[in-house]
This record gives C-alpha cells, sequence and structure tokens, in this order.
DNA sequence: TTGTACGCGTTATCAC
DNA sequence: GTGATAACGCGTACAA
C-alpha cells in the first residue's frame, strides 16, 4: 500500500501528509535511523533480512532522501553553477547542451545564470552560486576585464572555476578554448587552394578569439601574399544586429570599388556575419562562389540553413562544452588533493566543413 | 581587514580557511547568533548599536548565510526546475530565457534540465527535482503521453507545476499556451487579403500545437475557398533535418503539376519549414513572393536572416516564458491557500509579422 | 551487525 | 532588545 498522498488525521484535523523522512522508515521498518542510512546509502554492511525490511518500509512510504540535508553535512550538493553571457544564442547554446549532457551523466544538476555580458552581473551571480553552495563554477564567455583583474582568479582558488572561451596570459586558472589558431588557418589555406588571390577578414567588437583570428590572418597576407589586410569591423558580433550590420557593411565594402576590386574572398568570423556578406552579395548580382567566396565560423545551424550553405571553421562547440564539464568533474573529486596544477589551458580541435560558398 | 582567503594555525599546521558561520559573526561581535540572524533578515527589532557591530563582523569575515541551512528549516529554497525536451532549440531556449529573466528578477535560480524528448527522462528529471527540494516545476513541451497519463496532474498535487505548450481536456493543470487560433487565422486571413487563391499547408508529425493550426486552416478552406485543404506532412517538426526534409517536401510538390498548380500560397508550422520551401522554390526558379507567398510561425532568427525574409507569425516565446514563470511564482506564494484553481489555462497572443515573402 | 548521540548552519520559539 | 535552545533531515564517530 502507497500511503503518500494519502491524509492523515492529526490532533483532531486532517492535514496533508509531510514528505516522509528518514526517521519514518526507521520507525516502521523497527530499526533506528542509522541502519536506513546504511540502506539508502550501501556503504556499511546491513543483515539481508534488514535490509529487505528497510526497503519495504522506503516502498512503502515512497521516502526519497532530501538531498538538502544530505548536502549540508557533507558540503558537496552534486550542483554546478552555469554563466552565460546569452542563452539564447546559438553557440551558447550548444555549449550549454554540451555541459548539461556530461554533468547529468555524472548526476550533477546545474544552475543555468544568464549574465547578459555585464560584468557585475556575472560577480553578482556568482556570488549568490557561492551562498548556494554549488560544487563548482563553469563560465561561458566572460568580460575579459574580470579576468584580467585577477577576480576569477580570486574564485579559482575557493572553488572550482573553469572558463570556456576567455583567457589570459599569467592568470591562474583552468580554461577550454577553441583552437582558433589551427582553424582560422585552415579556413585562409582552403580558400588560397580553392585560387583565391586575395583575402578580406570581417569582424566585430573586442574579444579573445576577433583578435587571435586577425592576428593569424594578417601573419597569412604577409607570408603567403604579401599584401595588406583588410579588415570590415562591425559593431555587434553576437546578436540578431549582426546580420543586418555585416550586410550594410559588405554593401558598402562592395559599392567601393577602389577598395574592394581584388577581393575576391572574405573570412568571416562567424555564420551571422558570413550571412550577412552572403546575403550583400546577393543583392549586388555577385556570384557565389564564382566571384567571391564566403568562410565562417561556428558552424551554426545558420551555415546549415542558407542557400548556398557556407563553408564554415566547426567549433564542435558541444564538445567544448563536455570538455569543460570533465574538467570541472576532476577538479571536484580531487579538490583536496592541491597538487592539481593551478592553471590548465584545453584547447578543443576545430574542423573545416566545406560547403557551397 | 578582511580575513576570508587567509590561512590559518591551527594544531600546529597550516590549514585553509573555513567559510565562516553565523557563529563565528555572532562571536566576533560579542552577541548571540540569534541577534546576528535578525541583524541579517532585519525581521524583529535590532537596536542600531548592535546592529552596526554585528554588520562590521559580517563584513570583517566576508560572512555570507548558507542558503542549504536555511532552506533546509524554512522548507523554500528559491530554486525551480525548467525541464526543456531540447537546449539548442531557437524556441525553447527563448522561452527558457523568458522564464530566467522574470525568475531571476525575484532572486530565484533555476536548475536547468534537457530531457531530449525522452518520457522517461522527464519523469527522472522531475524525480531528481523534487528530491533537490525545488519550489516549483516548469515544463517546456512536455511528451503527450505523461500529460493523457495522469502523471503530470499527480505532480502538480504535490508541487507548483506549470506547462507550457502542452495541453489535455480534463487534466487539472496550469497551462500556458500559445493562441495558436488566432494566430493560424491571421495568417490565413493575411494571405487571401494578398490575392491568394489556394492554400497550402506543411507541418510535421503529431504535436498538439500542429493540430490545432490544421482544424484552423481546413475550416478556412472549407468557409473561405470551398476547397479541399493541400496538406504537405513532413516527419521531424523540430530539428536540423527539418529544413532539409521540407525543402525535399516541396521539390517533389512543385514538381507535381497536378497538385501544385492552383497552390500560390503555402503555411508552414514553422519557421524552418518555411526555410526549407524558400529555398526549394528559388530552386525552382519560383517567384517569391509574386508567384508564391510563404508564411512561418515563431518569428526565431531564421526568419529574420533569410533573403528575402519570411513573414511568420511571432509567437512571442520569450513572452509564453515569463507568462509561466509569473504564474509559477503566484502559485509558491499562494501555496497553502488552497483556494487557488487547480487549473489553469493562460493563452499568450501572437502577432503576423509581415515581410517580404 | 546495529544503535546512540552529535553535528552541519540556519531560523523559529519562547523566555527574559 | 536580547539570548538559550529546539528544530530541519541527514551522515557518521563511537559504543555496544
Amino acid at each position: 500500500m502507497k500511503i503518500e498522498n494519502l491524509f492523515y488525521m492529526i490532533g483532531g484535523e486532517f492535514v496533508e501528509n509531510k514528505r516522509s523522512t528518514i526517521t519514518d522508515v526507521a520507525k516502521l521498518a523497527g530499526v533506528s535511523i542509522t541502519t536506513v542510512s546504511r540502506v539508502i546509502n550501501k556503504n556499511y554492511p546491513v543483515s539481508e533480512k534488514t535490509t529487505k525490511h528497510v526497503n519495504k518500509a522506503i516502498e512503502e512510504l515512497g521516502f526519497r532522501p532530501n538531498l538538502l540535508a544530505r548536502s549540508l553535512i557533507q558540503d558537496k550538493t552534486q550542483t554546478i553553477g552555469v554563466l552565460t553571457p546569452s542563452i539564447e544564442n546559438l553557440f551558447f547554446s550548444e555549449v550549454i547542451k554540451g555541459i548539461d549532457n556530461f554533468m547529468g551523466d555524472q548526476d550533477y544538476r546545474s544552475f543555468l545564470c544568464n549574465t547578459k555580458g555585464h560584468p557585475e552581473n556575472e560577480r553578482e551571480m556568482i556570488d549568490s552560486l557561492l551562498n548556494r553552495s554549488v560544487d563548482g563554477i563553469i563560465v561561458i564567455d566572460p568580460r575579459n576585464e574580470n579576468i584580467k583583474n585577477g577576480y576569477y582568479e580570486g574564485i579559482s582558488n575557493r572553488i572550482p572555476l573553469v572558463i570556456i572561451n576567455g583567457y589570459h596570459e599569467g592568470i591562474q586558472c583552468h580554461f577550454v578554448l577553441n583552437d582558433d589558431y589551427t582553424g582560422t588557418g585552415e579556413a585562409l589555406r582552403h580558400l588560397k587552394r580553392q585560387g583565391a588571390k586575395r583575402i578580406a577578414f570581417m569582424r566585430g567588437e573586442k574579444s579573445h578569439s576577433y583578435d587571435i583570428k586577425e592576428a593569424i590572418y594578417e601573419k597569412f597576407c604577409m607570408d603567403e601574399y604579401q599584401t595588406e589586410p583588410v579588415i570590415l569591423l562591425i559593431e555587434e558580433g553576437n546578436g540578431l544586429e549582426t546580420v543586418n550590420q555585416a550586410k550594410e557593411c559588405a554593401k558598402s565594402f562592395f559599392a567601393n570599388r577602389e577598395k574592394s576590386k581584388d577581393i575576391d574572398a572574405i573570412l568571416c568570423c562567424n555564420d551571422f556575419m558570413a550571412v550577412g556578406v552572403l546575403n550583400a552579395a546577393r543583392l549586388q548580382g555577385i556570384q557565389i562562389p564564382h566571384q567571391l567566396s564566403i568562410v565562417g565560423f561556428d558552424n551554426t545551424i545558420v551555415s546549415q540553413i542558407t542557400d548556398p550553405a557556407l563553408t564554415t571553421v566547426d567549433h564542435h562547440m558541444s564538445q567544448l562544452g563536455s570538455t569543460a564539464a570533465r574538467q570541472m568533474i576532476q577538479l571536484i573529486e580531487n579538490k583536496d588533493q592541491k597538487k592539481l596544477s593551478p592553471c590548465t589551458k584545453i584547447m578543443v580541435a576545430t574542423n573545416l566543413i566545406v560547403r557551397q560558398t
């Protein structure tokens, strides 16, 4: 007989059945709470007969241990916090999916926090997560200032912390990054192999990742082509506006024959920008890829649904998340062993997906 | 002087400073823990002088209350669980954003759980959330079987539960839904006003929402045109495959002149399908919107980045989330008052966004 | 193999 | 205004 969800008569009036506790189980089974605890956790020997009784009582009462109480005493919540600058962004949500899949398998749950890209929000939310005794925190694409000024280093001293797609030399933290070096190089070599004579580069405003890509691009221009780099700069790199800004930027670039006449390829820092360029080119009647090649980054869904489909560098975003999650588990499980390096930098490989542009 | 993050000498060896507790504060301030608690919560009068002392001690120790302990005694965690069939889907992540924004403002944190659309996962994860004593659960697009078989009704009896985009007649739960009725009607009337003579309809496999749209569509065909409905059915409604399936489906439909010759408009159940149709039409050399009008649903980013930009019905996904969140707060705050209806059905208005198709 | 008693860090209760 | 002390539900030394 299941008696959960029933009503009891107490002190003359009906009251709703409270969630049963380990004490209730102990009483019903006629043993001590210690024994019940042992049956649940299987960490000490209990006779087969007693085990049976206890399990029967657990079943009857529909007992589920209160994880709050367990966490309080064990100082372990099986919970992590995940900070992201935006939930609806295609890139980040893939990363979150990767984190969640991995952590879910290990029986961890995660608090998802949307910082909206504000550095104060990052600090406030981390504070709130610390109050909730999370076992660790994964931060996606944090504001650089919070890395540089040592804030995250301080947090990393108190609790396992992994930073995805952020980095600053000399800061002692655990980083997981895209391998933008080889990814960008691969894309550029591909374009040259396809016959590109001169390549332009489109990026958004400050971001660690754009900086790296630009550096590689500039070196490539000098080493391989002996030409000056041509850089198209838009403001917003990662939002709804990006597509339009990229489109407008490309339109005026194409209009300026002086500047654009040699250009037969554009490397864009992400797929949104690439779509914008693609739309502008179509408007201008520029043949893709005969007159102009376009390559994006990220392999988000948008690169797959455009027509022609976009050539792009796959950042394996989901893997980026699962790698960070794996690192997190490592850190949590070896928390006491201070032998662990206070600083690691893991690069996740990328690969070029050649489509129709 | 901040003494957090320092090291103490205890029993002859250095040990790391533990997070300080209310007791530490009480000792340092020379008062009882009761008084400290009162200062923190401001729920009972404390003399100004004492308050000052306590706050100074709190500051010095960098004390932050342990929310776990508070939750244990108050039976309130300021935490909800959010279940979604997929994290990376554009539709769901907008809904999640809406939930998160609203709940964040109320100082709630949320556990995000990815069910991957499996009914067993839904039940397992809800179990896990109950063990963690969440104050409520919001479920996005749950499996219909779990609604029909009374599972969610049972959960709803134990804890505040809000279901987004799921419904079954007679089930006593709190539902928040898109107003597919008026949205679909508006789209159809728009097409007719634009001069459409015969409209086709594309949908995916079983979904409450597709069923409603189809019913409205069929009625419209009979009432307004006195023609038979033309339904294009694809399998996967909500994934990466959708675009391609829609494209292939539309291609063979266009190829079949017998069937398609009268059709000058297609209403698609979501933006992915609309993009597929758009791509197929372009391939076939069909002029958009002169020869064929296309309307999608959801106003996801994909409808904004295609060229021509898609006309679509905005489902206000983010508002769908915030509405559910508001309802959740209501339920949590009036938990004891059983006066609340055990069943509500809130419809979120939609509106047509006319673009270029 | 089992049970007693204490502690985790708070808030609630009651007395002063 | 303030302080002892009992809860909350569980895990675990220690004793038996």
